[in-house]
DNA sequence: CTATGATTCCATTATTACATGGAATATTGG
DNA sequence: CCAATATTCCATGTAATAATGGAATCATAG
């Protein structure tokens, strides 16, 4: 074999890993897995797809090393191979958020922004960083609201933060202490969740702002997260 | 549309990062260019690709937003769209290096390594840092060397670095000063130029060091390079 | 050791990606 | 305007990848 070719089968291996993110619902799966372990079953339906295909999507993750699967009686419980498989993910969408033209678009379309920002105040998007969070719960001025399904709570979030899925805050909204600001988040930059919840809780009177990312960026920078039902 | 279109939509722009990154020959464009812009023509030769592939692939990589061109009279020059693209063929070799089984492998392989490390002379290898380089550089005590194609040369190098393209090494050892230590570079970690002309020059009698890396790594560093010839 | 539930394997069909050679386009120099 | 050079476009055949439903496998509970 010469030099060549070696070469080519030594990049045709780094190619595995780019074919692997080079399938949107590979990188949903990938988007769901960073937010902690999850059943076959249970990415196939947040995925919406059928179980064989999604069960062939995560092999193929599997192939290419980015996912490590453990069994649990029955079930098979599907995660990220390591931290460094979501920083990569992470890098990918912001690519493709400042090279791809259509990222921009697609995002404001499916995050249901309009124009500029649909839901800023006067100007002032509804949103804060991960400094201005950590900040204002030290000084115990706020709410910190999880507002993922309650599995994704279970298997991580921001110490302190109140898990209400955002299908259930209608029916429980009382559990919001009614003084105090909420900052809402999810899964990540590109996660509705939070947006929705913030436009709820708007139409009800209630002052609410948005984590400008989520969980995916939480753990990517390092930050302590508490595991298993609220304390 | 619904949600669950709007999501796939955005995901499948994100894919298309993935999907670009996916073709061995495609990493290897991208792993020339990291070392700056080139044409179709000299691109398709070092892939070893014919041209009108070699213009599909970059075409591909065009279209994905991970590189650019520029029109110089009658050719055109492709380079990486920014320093984010080359951060992410680096993080995908790196995730590719600890989560692929093969790679390893396959690395060993192309760059000659054969049981440990057949480039270590009494179990030490013939490596150093970048830090070590700049301490040394620093100190005057070593000659830097730089063993790429003239044409990667010029477009960016190691500030102070001598230039002798690896195809040249034998013809012109005489430009090496004779009593300093040598450190040879090319373009990365995944680069066999630098390996072989250590080789080569421990086969003359010559004491020459590899830094463990190269080019690539040294911009994503952040530190500063020159263009054009020597000084 | 059988029934059940969870997951993977398999065969089929449809879609998409790849390589290649020759034609078309665009730029420079005469 | 024509010839020469560089690159892209296009049509073709071939290969790889995707979705899907049903069969097969595996682990637990009875």
């Amino acid at each position: 074999m010469g030099d060549r070719a070696k070469k080519a089968a030594l990049f045709e291996q780094f190619a595995k890993v780019g074919k692997a993110m080079g399938h949107g619902k590979r990188l949903e799966l990938i988007d769901l897995l960073a937010q902690g372990e999850r059943s076959v079953e249970s990415l196939a339906a947040a995925a919406g797809l059928g179980l064989s295909t999604a069960s062939a999507h995560l092999q193929a993750l599997k192939q290419a090393g980015l996912v490590a699967t453990r069994r649990d009686g029955a079930r098979i419980f599907y995660a990220l191979a390591g931290p460094d498989v979501a920083a990569l993910y992470s890098l990918v969408r912001s690519v493709a958020r400042s090279r791809v033209a259509d990222v921009e678009q697609k995002r404001a379309d499916y995050l249901g922004l309009t124009g500029n920002d649909a839901h800023s105040t006067a100007g002032q998007p509804a949103e804060m960083t991960r400094e201005d969070l950590l900040a204002q719960v030290g000084a115990g001025t706020v709410t910190v609201l999880d507002v993922r399904p309650a599995e994704e709570y279970r298997a991580a979030h921001i110490p302190g933060a109140l898990s209400i899925p955002l299908e259930e805050l209608s029916s429980r909204l009382g559990e919001l202490p009614p003084d105090r600001e909420i900052v809402a988040y999810c899964r990540g930059a590109y996660c509705v969740l939070a947006y929705e919840a913030v436009d709820f809780l708007h139409s009800t009177g209630r002052s609410a702002l948005r984590l400008n990312d989520g969980m995916l960026e939480w753990r990517l920078s390092g930050l302590p997260v508490d595991t298993g039902l609220a304390a």
